[in-house]
RNA sequence: GGGGGUAUGCUAGAGCGGUCAAAUAGGGCAGACUGUAAAUCUGUUGGCUAUGCCUACGGUGGUUCGAAUCCAUCUGCCCCCA
């Protein structure tokens, strides 16, 4: 087997590991089946997880056997590491409903099975991973039994010294018992999964280094063995935003949620600063050619983005849509033809457009505007075309007398656009 | 259980009883400049049938000609004591 971690390390996805020497030879020598958490909270994955879920897919590749975990049974608590919103608490139903959405986007970067998998041994050669939720295993824990068992290893004084929960006791904002129990469930699971599956590796987002190492302690407390951990450095974008959000909110990896042109035009707006790093998070690109591409400056640079945005979206979305939006974002920026196939587009009556509809309203009908007032000051501020021609007045009454080809082409400043077309009846 | 504090727009955070749709910053949007980038400059940023009207400053009820601003009460959050 080739390097993996060595692989990872350069692409720049190792922040901390429990012992690099350990992990390298550990993947080197045989097939090392490791897990890695995602949150329940959304039927989608946005782009923010993609940084594990591309690790993850390294190592399949690399011929390691993935585990995801969907945290319905730890949503339920709340990890006190993420104190800036409030999670609701969903239901069982909901969860699961979810975890197949999310499991459906899993399945284009890894190759994984939803039922299990070669139940407890990792010699098997299936590289097929498994996915669970880990509320069927924890739901059912008897808290007495908990207690004893597991809660005996963890000394309070070592947990409180864990920054995550330094942070919330220091602060004003104070730390609920439930959630100082957070880090024992995720440790259990961890314990749970090397009993069962003979999981060693755990992969995370750096804010878990803190709960992975609980559950490597704990797995060699109970069972003395040497089990790790590695993590992620956190993402951010060089304008220092989170990672994956625009002004729509978060860039999704449903294409019902964010369409694969959005998609595509995400990674093609990054800051120049992002690209070369994100060419190695987030494609399969040889680390060389990132390399070359990640050197390009100026204008060149454009090049490397136009690769970056096709392969992200090859991934997500598969090649045909990433042709496809990769045609429809050069028309519409390099001066072409627009291609109205790849447009967002609704249909209008054609008696409606008859009798003539204002501007205002068409607007901030087709969604190009929240409202009517911000389609006013759309107009206003000169960011309103049709047929690519400015419209500046608000009193403007859209009629047939406009129409191209049967239809409407609408813009919203420079990159916002929104085909009608009329229907006849 | 006792005492104290706080609650404002997307966020942070000002706000003398009238001139408050509410300072300021960030964010967003639009324009200029550009490379579909960054930085910078300008405008804008509750809604609407729009020189006016409606809805908003945790909930409810008061005082007042008039309340985001005062009082009561409820709720949430925080701090101190137990």
């Amino acid at each position: 087997m080739d390097n993996v971690f060595e692989a990872l390390n350069e692409r720049g996805f190792i922040k901390q590991v429990t012992n690099a020497e350990q992990v390298t030879r550990l993947l080197a020598e045989k097939q090392v089946t490791y897990y890695v958490g995602f949150d329940p909270t959304a039927s989608s994955l946005h782009v923010g997880s993609l940084v594990p879920i591309m690790a993850m897919a390294h190592l399949q590749r690399a011929g390691h056997k993935p585990i995801a975990i969907i945290g319905g049974g730890t949503t339920m608590i709340g990890d006190p590491t993420d104190k800036t919103e409030m999670r609701p608490m969903l239901s069982k139903e909901q969860i699961s409903a979810n975890g197949k959405g999310i499991l459906a986007q899993l399945q284009r970067y890894l190759n994984l099975d939803n039922t299990l998998v070669n139940a407890g041994n990792s010699q098997t050669p299936s590289r097929v991973g498994g996915f669970f939720n880990n509320a069927d295993w924890l739901l059912s824990i008897n808290y007495i039994e908990f207690l004893r068992d597991i809660g005996k290893h963890f000394r309070v004084n070592e947990m409180i010294r864990a920054e995550g929960y330094k942070q919330r006791l220091e602060r004003e904002l104070g730390l609920s018992f439930l959630e100082f129990n957070y880090q024992l469930l995720q440790a259990y699971d961890y314990l749970y999964l090397f009993r069962e599956y003979g999981c060693r590796l755990q992969l995370g987002g750096d804010d878990q280094w803190g709960n992975i190492l609980a559950g490597v302690d704990l797995v060699r407390r109970i069972e003395a063995e040497r089990v790790h951990a590695v993590t992620f450095p956190l993402l951010t974008t060089a304008s220092g935003a989170k990672m994956g959000k625009t002004a729509g909110g978060a860039v999704w990896l449903d294409a019902e949620r964010t369409s694969p042109y959005e998609f595509y035009q995400y990674w093609i707006n990054v800051d120049d600063r992002d690209v070369s790093r994100f060419l190695a998070y987030f494609t399969f690109l040889p680390i060389d050619e990132v390399r070359r591409l990640g050197s390009l400056e100026d204008e060149a640079i454009r090049e490397a983005k136009e690769v970056l945005a096709y392969e992200t979206t090859r991934l997500a979305h598969g090649k045909a849509e990433a042709d496809k939006a990769r045609t429809a974002s050069r028309a519409a920026f390099g001066g072409g033809n627009l291609d109205e196939a790849e447009m967002p587009t609704s249909v209008i009556a054609a008696e409606r457009l008859n009798a003539g509809i204002p501007i205002m309203a068409l607007f901030h009908e087709v969604g190009l505007a929240n409202s009517r007032s911000e389609a006013r000051r759309l107009v206003q501020q000169g960011g309103a075309y049709i047929n690519e021609k400015q419209c500046r007045s608000i009193d403007m009454v859209v009629g047939t007398d406009l129409l191209e080809d049967n239809a409407l082409l609408l813009r919203a400043g420079k990159k916002r656009y929104h085909r009608i077309v009329l229907k006849e009846n």
